[in-house]
RNA sequence: GGGGAGGUACUCAAGCGGUCAACGAGGGCAGACUGUAAAUCUGUUGGCUAUUGCCUACGGAGGUUCGAAUCCUUCCCUCCCCA
C-alpha cells in the first residue's frame, strides 16, 4: 500500500503532528478510523474547508475510515480559536439545518457507505451531558494554568474583547468528542486546521488520562494566498461550494484568478492529479501559467460540481475572455420579461438587479469610471435606458469591470 | 460590589458644538499597464425617485441648542485596577 502519510506530506497537508513516525506507521500498516470536525456555522462549506476535506479523501482512498463530525453541539458554544471576537450564538434549529447542508456536500467527496465512512453530529452526545457529571469526569483533568497559556486563549485574553466562560469551555468539549469517538468508534486520529492544534491535543491528553491509550493529532497549515489573505475571500464574500451561493462559473473563475505563486500549492492540495503532473504544471512561467490555472480550475470545479458543470464553466470562461464567441450558457444568467424590456429598463437598474454592482449608486460610479459594458461596448451614460434595440441575439451581456459578466436573457 | 477608561463606517483609527457622509491607513471596486497573475500609478468607496438636492448614519433611547458624532440624562455593552 502506498504510504498516505507521505502523500499528505508531499501535497502540503501537514503542519504539525504528534509522533510522525508512529502515524506514518499505523497509516501504512493498519486500517484506522480518523475524524475531522466541522463547524455548523453555515449551511455550506467554502473553499477553505476543502483542505480538510481533501485530506480526508486521500485517507479514505488509502483504506482508512473517515468520521466527519458536524459540530452541532460545539457550535452552540463557539470556538474562540483564531477569532478575535466572540461568535454569535446560533439557534439549535439553524445548526441542524446547517448540518444537513454540509453533509450533502461532503457526500460528493467521501463515501459514507456502511462501514466505510460515518457522519455524526456531536450534539447527539454533548447535549445530554449533565453539567456536574461532566465537570467531575472531564473537567478535573484540565488545568486552567495551562489552558490560559495556550495561544488560542492568550490572544483573546490580551485583546480588549476578552474571553467569555462559555468559549473557554470549547476545548473541553472538543477533547470530549475525541474521547467519545475513541470509545465508541475506535477513532485514533484527529485532523484539523492548525488553529485547532491545542484543542486536538487536549483530546489526545484526555484519552491518555482516561483510557491509557495513545491517539494522534495532525494539523493542516492554515492556507493563505500569496498575498497573505485568507483563502476563498472575495469582494462578494466567501467562495462557497453551494451553487446557490457561488455559481459553478464563479467558482471556476475564483481558481482561474489565483495568484501565480499559489498555483502549484493549490494543485497539490485541491486536486487529485498525480504529483508529476502537479510539478510539471507548477513550473510553467509567464503567459503559459494560465494553462495550469485552467487545469486547476477545471479539476477543482469537477470535484465540487461534477464533469458537466466543470465543462460548462470552462467553455463559458473561455467564451467570456477568449476572442471567439463560444458557448456562453454557463455564465450566470437572469431572465427578463420581453414586455418589460420593451417598456425600457434603466441600465443602472438592470446591473443592480443581476447583482453586478451592489447598489444603484455603485453602478453609477462604475459607469462614470468606464467600467460598465453592454455587449462589449462601454456604457457612457448613467441614465441610459435599455430596450429591445439593444438585444444581441436575444440577450444582453452585461460586464462589470474586466472579470464579472452576467447575461440577461429575454423571454 | 468599588474605582477608572472606552463604544465612530468592511477593519484599524482621527474628530470632541457648526465648514462632518465624517481626516488618515489598510482593504474593496474601477481605470492605465498586463497574462482573466503580481507590482506600480490614478480615481473611487452610505443610500436614493439626485447636475450644487433629499434621506439614513458616529452603541440604544430621550434631552439641551438655531444647529450635536461632539454637551446633559438614562440604558446596554467592552476593557483595566481593586474585591
Amino acid at each position: 500500500m502506498e504510504n498516505v502519510f507521505e502523500i499528505l506530506r508531499e501535497r502540503g497537508f501537514i503542519r504539525q503532528s504528534t509522533n510522525p513516525t508512529e502515524i506514518a506507521r499505523i497509516l501504512s500498516e493498519e486500517r484506522i478510523t480518523y475524524y475531522v470536525g466541522f463547524d455548523a456555522t453555515a449551511e455550506s462549506f467554502h473553499v477553505g474547508s476543502l483542505v480538510p476535506i481533501m485530506a480526508m479523501v486521500h485517507l479514505q482512498r488509502a483504506g482508512h475510515t473517515p468520521i466527519a463530525i458536524i459540530g452541532g453541539g460545539t457550535t452552540m458554544i463557539g470556538d474562540p480559536s483564531g477569532k478575535t471576537t466572540m461568535r454569535q450564538l446560533l439557534l439549535r434549529e439553524t445548526i441542524d439545518a446547517n448540518g444537513d447542508g454540509l453533509l450533502s456536500q461532503l457526500k460528493r467527496y467521501l463515501d459514507f457507505g456502511e462501514g466505510i465512512g460515518t457522519f455524526l453530529n456531536n450534539a447527539d452526545w454533548l447535549l445530554p451531558l449533565s453539567y456536574i457529571d461532566f465537570l467531575r469526569e472531564i473537567g478535573r483533568h484540565f488545568r486552567v494554568n495551562e489552558m490560559i497559556k495556550a495561544e488560542a486563549y492568550r490572544q483573546r485574553l490580551e485583546r480588549e474583547e476578552g474571553l467569555s466562560f462559555i468559549e473557554f469551555n470549547y476545548q473541553l468539549l472538543q477533547a470530549y468528542d475525541f474521547l467519545h469517538l475513541f470509545r465508541h468508534h475506535g477513532c485514533v486520529l484527529q485532523l484539523g486546521g492548525d488553529d485547532q492544534w491545542g484543542n486536538i491535543l487536549a483530546g489526545v491528553d484526555l484519552v491518555r488520562r482516561l483510557e491509557g491509550r495513545t491517539v494522534h493529532a495532525l494539523t493542516f497549515p492554515l492556507l493563505t494566498t500569496a498575498n497573505g489573505e485568507k483563502m476563498g475571500k472575495t469582494a462578494t464574500g466567501a467562495v462557497w461550494l453551494d451553487t446557490n451561493r457561488t455559481s459553478p462559473y464563479d467558482f471556476y473563475q475564483y481558481w482561474i484568478n489565483v495568484d501565480d505563486r499559489d498555483v502549484k500549492r493549490f494543485l497539490a492540495c485541491f486536486t487529485l492529479l498525480p504529483m508529476d503532473e502537479v510539478n510539471r504544471l507548477g513550473e510553467l512561467k509567464g503567459d503559459s501559467i494560465r494553462k495550469a490555472k485552467e487545469v486547476l480550475a477545471y479539476e477543482v470545479t469537477k470535484l465540487a460540481h461534477g464533469d458537466v458543470e466543470a465543462e460548462n464553466a470552462r467553455s463559458a470562461s473561455r467564451g467570456a475572455f477568449g476572442d471567439g464567441d463560444i458557448d456562453l450558457s454557463a455564465i450566470p444568467t437572469t431572465i427578463v420579461d420581453a414586455d418589460r424590456l420593451n417598456g425600457g429598463i434603466p441600465v443602472v437598474d438592470l446591473f443592480n438587479e443581476v447583482g453586478l454592482g451592489g447598489s444603484k449608486s455603485a453602478v453609477r460610479r462604475l459607469i462614470q469610471q468606464g467600467g460598465a459594458y453592454l455587449n462589449g461596448e462601454q456604457i457612457n451614460d448613467t441614465n441610459a435606458i435599455l430596450t429591445g434595440e439593444h438585444l444581441d441575439r436575444g440577450a444582453l451581456l452585461l460586464r462589470h469591470g474586466k472579470k464579472h459578466v452576467h447575461r440577461v436573457v429575454i423571454e
